[in-house]
RNA sequence: GGGCGAUUAGCUCAGCUGGUUAGAGCGCCUGCCUUACAAGCAGGAGGUCACUGGUUCGAAUCCAGUAUCGCCCA
């Protein structure tokens, strides 16, 4: 007798495996000519960043299709890495730093400082990599990268200097987008535009001549310091004779311009616009084509600057209020009204951007994008859900230019170097030097670092090892790339997944994965992003350690249909762990019979198993084979669903219930040969999906030697010659007839415990179906508590019976004493009225000429088949009817 | 302003290439601690598939429009 089955415990199992799988390298993947690759590419956490759920469904998508592939044959190699996060990263340190020793970056210089990062990178770096662990991912963890690895930062400064040299990189300046907080550069994708209520001031420009002035509208008085000129429209009458004079800028009193330009909207405000050139965008573009001075008025903190005369050193909205009430008081503001606009946000420090002109490097992107919009067009990339290559496509073909220098010093330093002056200045007047080498003694290197997403765009190829072009390398990067799948989230269409494209494109003319499983985005329980602010977070760790992590992969799986954002609730979470117990609970149906030590194998030929066995593995192989497809097509959670009903409602209900032995007997060899079998099948294909439970079961199914594992075993495939229609067939037909009996028992308040005699009359020409019920009489003691069918063709039904009528086939309970007559009238009578109506529909259907004419054959063959059946079940209804009468 | 998505049982959601008497989990009702599992078993109720048109022999599914909610871009 084997030990007894303990009640299941996710943590007394979790703990055990992980460890195991990864002292016996299971996870590494090596170059083997004889096996396919298939290789994802984990998107690097950032160094700064804890597990959440987002990661954890991501991790389990990636986690299940490596399983499967390694499973399936595959050399499976899941690239695990990290992102150094520039500003994040930074921010934390310097927070860090703050509080520990009330100092900040300058106070300990660059380079003390970036040694303070690494030593924190060392110490925090890796938390995240644990928690995925417990999460069970397979990941080959001795391949592990980081983007500032040596290697990496070789990677991305050659990537400049390619760049540079074939004209992609830029150096210039023009308004960017400028984090105050942060102290630096972004790019047009780390800014978010955010509907604000604001104002809307409208303040009189006096006339620099006369008494005349010029109304404007401006959500952003304080720029007014800034402006060069006033805009309005050339057509517009108001102010056609204006045009060319010049009005007075209040305040500064300096004379500026009255330009006409059609971008201006006559209906907008007062139909004239403040131009600043160097602090809006469209002020930016007009100023350059009317060839407008450009005063910048702010500084970097955005805090006024000497432009700004008397308001210099105010902060920006200190500035704006005081100019406001400056500007009443001298009678210029007309009027203010409430004011819905957008304000740009930079999505890391929640800042107000300020558009700023400065010197930053940029790279031409169009160039790049051509190639990475044609893979797609052409289908050698392809996104699941599809849709998802529209916004790819619209992002593409309208690409701007990618500010990639970042005011910071956590991160890979540009490689551009300087002459400098005898006082070690840069020198402007000479070149600078594009070079991953000092080039001569005594330059310096630019003080930027470059955008975090300007290294990980690299990610697909650097981490196999390019651009060192020793043999090894080359021979991996041959065999490994391209990925075959990027499992990612739609929040970084943009900044990652198409620029990898453009990368891997350019510096190989490859893809860098044939497939893009865009998930949805986990939300809290009302719809809402989870954020530690709103304290709505749930933790992936917590739930794994109350549900199991098992549990945890299980319900996201499920809960992930194609590319639909999840609105998550712990109790979710319950699913997949009542599920686990299930699994667990089955094991001892058969388990408690097994002895010790054995390894059960199945004796009987196909042709030899008992009904329901054939059945089941009829099922369990009708599964594989839908399951494969559902695979190919990421429906991971149509998958899973399948075989969730595949071994609860299938094995569990059905087989399980049926090869139970009667009490204090017990099971004999053969049964328990196809139950181990059948279970391990299963526990096979769920391994994917949950790992652990899976590991612990395969080893209490038979002896096992030590070294091997659950993960390292074939994934089970397709067999045919173990499906069996016919005998699925009829064990379905018992179904119907047990539930059938069931139900009866249950309206007649019969306890579902008590013996019952019941009498199954079959049609005369189902052959051998008399034979079949027969021998498989106990399937209705067992399930129904028949304890005396009897079977045959023209049976008649005895007084006081209930009935279940499925076709042809019928089911008679004499029911002598307990039968309500009332109540069977009744629940005939409302089964005659469902046939009846269902019956009208179909022969509606098939009255219609026109559906006989174009329907396919096979769906007008499967009404017919419809119709007869119902048309049988309703004459037998009636018939049982008029019997009670 | 442009684009995308959602709207299906009380709740959360599946539903693929148009053909199901529209499914699941949870919740609800009835009966069960039936020696694998009460984290369970058996049975049941519950739906105008947002709305209006259209295409089609046939629409939850395709098309057009409307409404509400959400996201992205400008």
């Amino acid at each position: 007798m084997a030990s007894k089955h303990e009640p299941y415990n996710p943590q007394d199992i979790e703990s055990r495996w992980y460890s195991y799988w990864e002292k016996n390298g299971f996870f590494k993947a090596k170059r083997n000519e004889g096996k396919t690759p298939h290789v994802i590419m984990m998107p690097p956490p950032n160094v700064t960043g804890r597990l959440h759920m987002g990661h954890a469904l991501q991790d389990t998508i990636q986690d299940s299709l490596t399983r499967m592939r390694r499973m399936q044959g595959y050399e499976a190699l899941w690239m695990a890495g990290k992102d150094h996060a520039g500003i994040a990263t930074q921010n934390v340190v310097e927070r860090t730093l703050k509080k520990e020793e009330g100092k900040n970056r300058h106070d300990l210089g660059r380079e003390k400082f970036v040694e303070r990062v690494w030593e924190w990178v060392g110490e925090y770096g890796d938390i995240i990599f644990q928690q995925k662990r417990t999460l069970g991912d397979s990941c080959d963890w001795s391949r592990e990268r980081f983007t500032m690895d040596e290697r990496y930062v070789k990677a991305v400064q050659k990537i400049f200097v390619k760049l540079y040299e074939d004209g992609l990189i830029y150096r210039g300046e023009y308004l960017i987008n400028w984090c105050p907080k942060d102290q630096t550069a972004l790019s047009d994708e780390e800014v978010n535009n955010v509907e604000r209520d604001g104002h809307l001031w409208y303040i009189n420009y006096p006339m620099e001549e006369g008494d005349g002035y010029i109304t404007i509208a401006t959500t952003r008085p304080e720029t007014m310091l800034g402006d060069t000129a006033i805009a309005v429209h050339p057509e517009d009458d108001r102010y056609k004779d204006l045009i060319g004079k010049n009005v007075l800028l209040p305040l500064l009193n300096r004379p500026i311009p009255i330009i006409a330009d059609d971008y201006v909207k006559s209906d907008f405000g007062a139909g004239a616009l403040k131009v600043t050139p160097a602090h809006d965008k469209n002020d930016f573009d007009i100023g350059k084509k009317h060839g407008l001075e450009v005063i910048n008025i702010m500084n970097t903190d955005a805090t006024i600057n000497e432009n700004g005369g008397s308001y210099q050193g105010l902060d920006r909205f200190e500035a704006r209020k005081k100019i406001v009430a400056d500007l009443e008081e001298l009678g210029l503001l007309v009027k203010t009204e409430a004011y819905k606009n957008t304000v740009p946000i930079s999505s890391r420090s929640k800042a107000i951007i300020e558009p700023l002109i400065s010197r930053q490097w940029f790279v031409k992107m169009q160039p790049l994008a051509e190639p990475a919009l044609e893979v797609v067009r052409n289908g050698s990339v392809k996104f699941y859900p599809k849709r998802w290559e529209n916004e790819y496509f619209r992002w593409l073909e309208n690409i701007r230019d990618w500010v990639i220098s970042r005011q910071l010093w956590w991160g890979h330093r540009i490689p551009v170097w300087y002459y400098t002056t005898e006082s070690g200045e840069i020198d402007e007047n000479r070149p600078f030097v594009v070079s991953v080498e000092q080039p001569e003694p005594g330059m310096i290197q630019d003080e930027d670092v470059l955008d975090t997403w300007f290294s990980s765009w690299l990610w697909p190829f650097a981490t196999l090892g390019w651009p060192e072009s020793d043999e090894e390398i080359q021979k991996d990067l041959d065999y490994f790339y391209p990925g075959d799948v990027l499992v990612s989230g739609y929040d970084i269409l943009f900044f990652w997944i198409a620029r990898m494209i453009m990368a891997g494109m350019y510096v190989y003319g490859k893809i860098p994965y044939k497939d893009i499983f865009i998930t949805g985005m986990i939300k809290d329980k009302q719809g809402r992003w989870m954020s530690k602010s709103l304290g709505n977070g749930i933790d992936p760790l917590e739930m794994a350690e109350q549900y199991g992590a098992d549990a945890v992969r299980f319900s996201l799986t499920v809960l992930c249909a194609q590319g639909q954002d999840i609105k998550l609730d712990p109790s979710k979470f319950e699913m997949g762990r009542n599920f686990a117990n299930k699994i667990w609970n089955a094991f001892n149906v058969f388990g408690q019979f097994m002895e010790e030590g054995k390894s059960y194998k199945r004796e009987r030929t196909f042709e030899e198993l008992t009904l329901v066995e054939k059945w089941m593995l009829t099922r369990l192989n009708e599964t594989i084979q839908l399951v494969e497809e559902d695979v190919k097509k990421y429906r991971l959670n149509e998958a899973l669903t399948r075989i969730y009903t595949l071994f609860w409602g299938d094995y569990c209900d059905w087989y399980l219930e049926l090869i139970k032995p009667a009490y204090g007997t017990p099971m004999n060899e053969d049964t328990i040969a196809l139950a181990v079998e059948l279970y391990e099948k299963m526990i096979l294909l769920l391994h994917p999906f949950m790992p652990f439970i899976t590991e612990e079961l395969w080893w209490k199914l038979r002896p096992r030697e030590e070294g091997s594992a659950c993960m390292m075993q074939k994934w089970p495939t397709h067999n045919e010659a173990e499906v069996d229609t016919k005998a699925a067939s009829v064990l379905a037909l018992m179904q119907e007839l047990i539930s059938g009996i069931r139900n009866i028992k249950n309206q007649y308040g019969v306890s579902p415990g008590k013996e019952i005699q019941a009498i199954l009359n079959v049609p005369a020409n189902s052959n051998g179906l008399v034979d079949t019920m027969n021998d498989n009489k106990h399937y209705f003691s067992k399930l129904a508590k028949v304890s005396d069918l009897q079977v045959g063709v023209g049976q008649k039904k005895p007084k006081a019976s209930a009935s279940v009528i499925h076709g042809e086939h019928e089911v008679y309970i004499p029911l002598a004493g307990m039968i309500d007559l009332e109540v069977e009238r009744k629940r005939l009578l409302k089964e005659i009225t469902n046939k009846k109506n269902f019956l009208e529909s179909l022969s509606r259907k098939l009255q219609n000429e026109k559906f006989v004419q174009n329907a396919p054959e096979a769906v007008v063959n499967k009404e017919r088949e419809k119709a007869q059946m119902a048309e049988l079940e309703l004459r037998n209804l009636e018939a049982n009817l008029a019997d009670l009468e």
